[in-house]
DNA sequence: TAAAAAATAGATAGACTTATCTATTTTTTA
DNA sequence: TAAAAAATAGATAAGTCTATCTATTTTTTA
């Protein structure tokens, strides 16, 4: 196994602190204690706090796709891969203990303060109903459907929808409604 | 008219502030500018910032039932009033330019922090899905519904989906989305 | 109108914040 | 192995934060 380097080390923990107990609420000296390195080392690759949200930012991204097609990489079936999508948002919910999705979550705390973090979430929840869309057509060409569109964003929404309620509820059950729900809708 | 106490003023403008720009990116000296008073009279009132952040939750909680019997006062048919309770979220998102739930805001940004807030979330969203739930069942009394409990749960998360959505993309359509699909699902 | 209560200005404590700097040691590269 | 690069400890600047305190003025109550 490789070695974890410093730059590798400073954006995981920073990120583990700023999902955990936000980003205001996380300092950079918590940080530098946390992983243990010095103060120089994380300006020597993070110009600012401000600089690591956004490798913070970036690194969810990352680890949300690859963690979608590393759960669904054997499924071929539409229908299957969207109830796979509700899975994988309740299994990201339980192993975070009901933190939420990273990118609400940081809207919420910083909200327009920053153009650069909302129109990243912006692009990321419009890549993610991107997802459900093609999903959403490719089942279109084998069953038909009235509204495909609509459809989708009825997926959509359900799944944020339980993202949400089940972050404040600290319980999974809203997924499981959402999964009998969708299972109604593409039948 | 009578003259804002200074209590009332403190808590208009903390709560603001609180929704505007976040609750750690408030100070207490910016609430006193904005208040206009002296920060004796703040301490006088208030224990603590964090007795101050519960004080606006309460009052963020009367103002969503008040604002919702306000909106829908007129309106007895459970199907209207469900389809009403809809444009009252996007008013308030419209209204807010998208600055989103406050209950959702505040369990962003502090979590688990402070169990008597996640605790007054929880409640306040268990409250707005009983509303829900209360409508359904009385729609249901008029046009058989094969599971009441599920639609409600449905439209809870529909718009709820709606809300944060908007809050990211800054767009209001989610809205007529939910409109049309509720109007599907209780026709 | 006199006493009690509330609000005021403003100083201050003490802890915490991000970021920079120097000087030294360790690691990597050639 | 020698030079270059990276990481280290630790001090420090300059500002922010919440909260408390005193002393004075204004408002309310009786």
């Amino acid at each position: 196994m490789k070695k974890e380097k410093v730059r590798e080390r400073i954006i995981r923990v920073a990120s583990d602190l700023f999902y955990k107990q936000g980003y205001n609420s996380t300092g950079i000296n918590q940080i530098i204690a946390e992983a243990d390195i010095a103060i120089g080392s994380l300006y020597n690759h993070f110009s600012s706090k401000n600089d690591l949200l956004h490798a913070y930012l970036v690194k969810e991204e990352l680890d949300w796709f690859k963690g979608f097609e590393n759960s669904t990489s054997t499924i071929s079936d539409p229908r299957e891969k969207l109830l796979a999508l509700i899975d994988y948002r309740k299994k990201l919910q339980q192993t975070s203990k009901f933190a939420g999705c990273h990118f609400i979550k940081i809207i919420s705390e910083i909200g327009e303060g920053n153009s650069s973090v909302s129109g990243f979430a912006q692009q990321h929840k419009e890549k993610q109903k991107e997802l459900i869309r093609t999903l959403v057509n490719e089942y279109t060409a084998q069953a038909l459907m009235t509204d495909p569109e609509l459809t989708a964003e009825n997926i959509f929404l359900l799944i944020e929808g339980a993202v949400v309620t089940s972050t404040i509820s600290r319980q999974n059950d809203s997924f499981d409604h959402v999964k009998k729900i969708v299972q109604g809708l593409i039948p």
